[in-house]
RNA sequence: GGAGGGAUGGCAGAGUGGUAAUGCAACGGAUUGCUAAUCCGUCAUGGGAUAAAACUCAUGCGGGGGUUCGAGUCCCCCUCCCUCCGCCA
């Protein structure tokens, strides 16, 4: 959400910021609906303080015993005009409301232009590609070779989009998942949080979901809505909260299935499972004073390049061009691993600074010591990583010429000391 | 699913139709100085005014409607929270 404040201010700033976006000028429309909107409410309070001291003397007449009928046909007469001007001043209120929350956030200075992914910059590269004497599989060739990737059973039970997982495969999805929390929490200095996956609609506006990409996700008959990320409930922990400045920054992780319908995204990605309905993914959220989210944002991407360093999967890092980037974000990292049998780099983290975006709509502020009133504090959000994706990855690059897949080291323990995965012998169907 | 109770400023908490008490915390100032106390002011949002203030007006008691000259207060609808009962992993 946009401080109508700043764009009173800086007009010309705020539609630069839109135009990096690629879109059009806003603030002629957006001032002149909020000129207007201010001179009603100009004209309402005019009349609202009349009506106020009429009603007044009205009750001090009465007490007197006087008559008071004179007044009370002029209060009446106003309340026709009253009434016409509020609900001006309220639908004027919320067309302005419609409009801002509608838009995307400012790109920050530093965010390089342009209009889609190709314009993307990368920043650097990190690890060594492995060179195979065999030709590169992709990860879904790999994962039936093993017999532990079951697409068939996936779709006989829910569809497209959905894959089930057996054996060392399951187990291997569960020891991302824990090896990546254990990280956070153990060295990144996040707490781990457990959320709920159902939310309800106020927090998916807080985070800039809602209203505007209702139709990305899913929803239940009674209006719980099914995370897209755990972004939603992580960052939401904060809405309403007013911190101490010494609180800040807080740092939070969870490790939940997310939900997407994917619903822009037909015919993309279709074999395999690089693009789901339903993912694990660990979530990175932290909360912190706008002066330090810009260090932030840093230091959350270096979590999440931990993450791949340590499981030797290649990688890259790229800055998203103005075009690219998500509705709520001021800057985005996405960080890109390196996928053999592909021949790509795919998307397994993207990190972003929200600025004060999403606190507005959330109304998340903090409070310095020796200081009046409150100020809105800054959120940021970063994968840490995509599990299903990361999954893909140490398969891809992690296979051998006999069809096994040696285990990243650090997985082991969570592994049962597992080295390799071998196929499995029938499918046990 | 059933029954009941509740929602008022940063927090606590009064207020049954006539200008939203009070306490705590916070901020500004005054005063006196033995780890502090005391006093005064400010302490929600928006409009107008202003260089910024002072100032001024309106709004604000979970949300939306209604009754009334006038609604935190009365009526209707909705949301959320809590308690008890039932069911349940």
């Amino acid at each position: 959400m946009h401080d109508l404040r700043f764009i009173r201010q800086s007009p010309e700033e705020f539609d630069r910021g839109l135009a990096r976006r690629g879109l059009a000028a806003m603030s002629p429309q957006i001032l002149a609906l909020d000129a207007k909107r201010r001179a009603t409410q100009t004209a309402l309070q005019d009349m609202l303080q009349r009506r106020n001291e009429a009603s007044k003397q009205v009750g001090l007449a009465k007490r007197n015993g006087d008559d008071a009928d004179a007044l009370i046909t002029e209060v009446q007469s106003l309340k026709d005009k009253i009434a016409a001007d509020e609900e001006s001043a309220k639908s004027l209120e919320a067309e302005l409301t419609g409009i801002l929350e509608g838009l995307p956030n400012l790109p920050a200075d530093d965010v390089p232009e342009g209009g889609g992914e190709d314009d993307n910059v990368e920043i650097r590269q990190v690890g060594t590609k492995p060179a195979f004497d065999f030709e590169a599989r992709e990860h879904f060739d790999i994962g039936e070779t093993l017999g532990l990737m079951d697409f068939e059973g996936a779709a006989a039970l829910s569809g497209a989009r959905f894959v089930v997982l057996r054996g060392a495969l399951a187990r291997l999805e569960r020891a991302l998942g824990n090896f990546m929390v254990d990280l956070h929490t153990g060295e990144n200095g996040f707490a781990e949080v457990s959320p709920p996956v159902l939310v309800r609609s106020e927090a998916l506006y807080g985070t800039g979901q809602l209203p505007k990409f209702a139709e990305d996700l899913y929803r239940t008959e009674d209006d719980y809505w099914l995370i897209p990320t755990a972004e939603v409930p992580l960052t939401n922990l904060s809405s309403g909260a007013i911190y101490d400045a010494g609180d800040l920054p807080q740092r939070l992780t969870a490790w939940t299935q997310c939900f997407r319908s994917e619903a822009g995204a037909a015919g993309k990605d279709t074999r395999g499972m690089l693009r789901q309905h339903q993912f694990g993914k660990v979530e990175m959220v932290c909360v912190t004073h706008p002066d330090e989210s810009d260090a932030e944002l840093e230091r959350m991407t270096g979590c999440a390049e931990e993450v791949l360093k340590r499981l030797e999967v290649p990688y890259r890092v790229v800055t998203l061009c103005t075009g690219d980037m998500g509705f709520g974000a001021r800057k985005t990292y996405d960080i890109e691993a390196w996928l053999p049998g592909q021949g790509m780099y795919r998307e397994i983290s993207s990190c972003s600074n929200c600025g004060e975006f999403q606190a507005r709509r959330m109304n998340a502020r903090f409070r310095t010591k020796g200081e009046k009133g409150t100020r809105f504090v800054n959120t940021l959000n970063g994968s840490g990583l995509a599990i299903g994706r990361t999954l893909i990855a140490v398969l891809e690059n992690g296979q051998n010429a006999d069809g096994t897949v040696t285990v990243p080291e650090v997985l082991r323990p969570y592994m049962g000391g597992l080295e390799r995965i071998e196929p499995v012998k029938g499918t046990g169907k």
